[in-house]
DNA sequence: GTGTATATCTCGGGG
DNA sequence: CCCCGAGGTATACAC
């Protein structure tokens, strides 16, 4: 990785145009050949920046950072205050707990915490236009089809509204119903499911977590 | 802002938890505070980060930064290889050209690139649940709700259908009809709208620029 | 502060 | 390659 703190202007041209006047700032360049500019704050998005993959051209004060796709990047540099390199090697990689895949397991192995006598049909049950979460049958042997979601929004509802309009074209699974679950579920969401027919349940992650390793500790 | 290159795990406990073994990375502190974990490649996002407003807190060879959410990004250092600082200074910020409200303004004054013998009612015409970008009205003196994007996705349809459903809710306007408008519109996002009986029109961007300038020129 | 929409979204998975 | 969905999305803006 180099990292060069340099007085630089940066011009994008690309999927829009951006311009950056002159000002000191950091240039990180990785080992897969991305470029990113960085100010001394704004979180850490940096102001502008190229992904791999692509090439780097360095004529002098200006660098040039073009992309398969013809977008380019232009750095001018008018002073170089400091120019260091590292290696870093491969890193081993991020680990992560709780996000929707996780919710979704737990719920697909416990069905009852969503409503009784309901029963898991398969998990990512396909349509044309995109996988539905969890596909049950409920105490009455009538289809449900659940959308999860770490947060209940009205975007949720309205990708659940789609599968269900999807579903219910093939006439012998027309009396498929929909079921929306989620840790929080918004008023707005829930208001626009209701006016959908769609139930809205909240479930609690640890609570889930807490029934698995319940569960497990029984066998 | 704070370069630091070092061997060291990090743990990140709040949204989700997440891990990072011990590797060598690049740990950045810009001077709002804001932390963020880099390797060595993976495009300009960090493994791990921590946003400002928080605390950091160095107790030898383990950071722990804590936001006023309660959420905790701990790094624990095994190895420091290079610590340096660099005053940057506040940057002058990045200018764009060519996101969504330059083509909604563009559109706003050249209605005619949409349709003709269409005009401007307002911009940013308000509903209960969010602003259509374009109320316009047609040569018949219909209403005509525009959404615009830089491209048209299903996301978008249906934004607008929530849109149109609302401002339907009024007699007055019950007649209402709807207008997508995008630089290109996706075959699914066509299909989608055209179902809702939503007129579909691709305008260039470039085009429209070239109007502009063109009418500019006239004056 | 909540709600809504945008983003050069980024990133990963499946066909 | 595109399509689709998730994200610790972040960020801006209006109410």
């Amino acid at each position: 990785m180099r990292l060069v703190i340099a007085r630089c202007s940066v011009d994008y041209a690309g999927r829009l145009t951006a311009h950056l006047p002159m000002a000191t700032r950091l240039i990180m360049v990785k080992a897969d050949g991305c470029v990113a500019i960085h100010a001394d704050g704004g979180a850490y998005k940096p102001l502008n920046w190229m992904n791999a993959p692509n090439r780097v051209v360095e004529a002098g004060a200006e660098w040039t950072v073009t992309n398969p796709k013809g977008e380019t990047l232009t750095i001018t540099i008018a002073e170089v205050l400091s120019d260091t390199a590292h290696e870093l090697g491969i890193d081993p990689g991020l680990s992560k707990d709780g996000v929707e895949a996780h919710l979704q397991e737990l719920l697909a192995a416990n069905t009852h915490a969503m409503a009784e006598g309901l029963s898991l049909v398969r998990r990512e049950y396909p349509t044309d236009i995109g996988p539905v979460d969890l596909m049950c049958r409920d105490a009455d042997g009538r289809l449900v089809a659940i959308e999860v979601k770490r947060r209940g929004e009205i975007d949720g509802v309205e990708q659940l509204t789609r599968y269900l309009e999807l579903i219910r074209a093939d006439p012998a699974l027309a009396d498929v119903r929909g079921m929306f679950v989620a840790q929080v579920i918004k008023p707005q969401a829930r208001t626009l499911a209701l006016t959908r027919d769609i139930v809205c349940v909240e479930v609690d992650y640890d609570e889930l977590r807490g029934i698995e390793s319940n569960e497990l500790r029984l066998f």
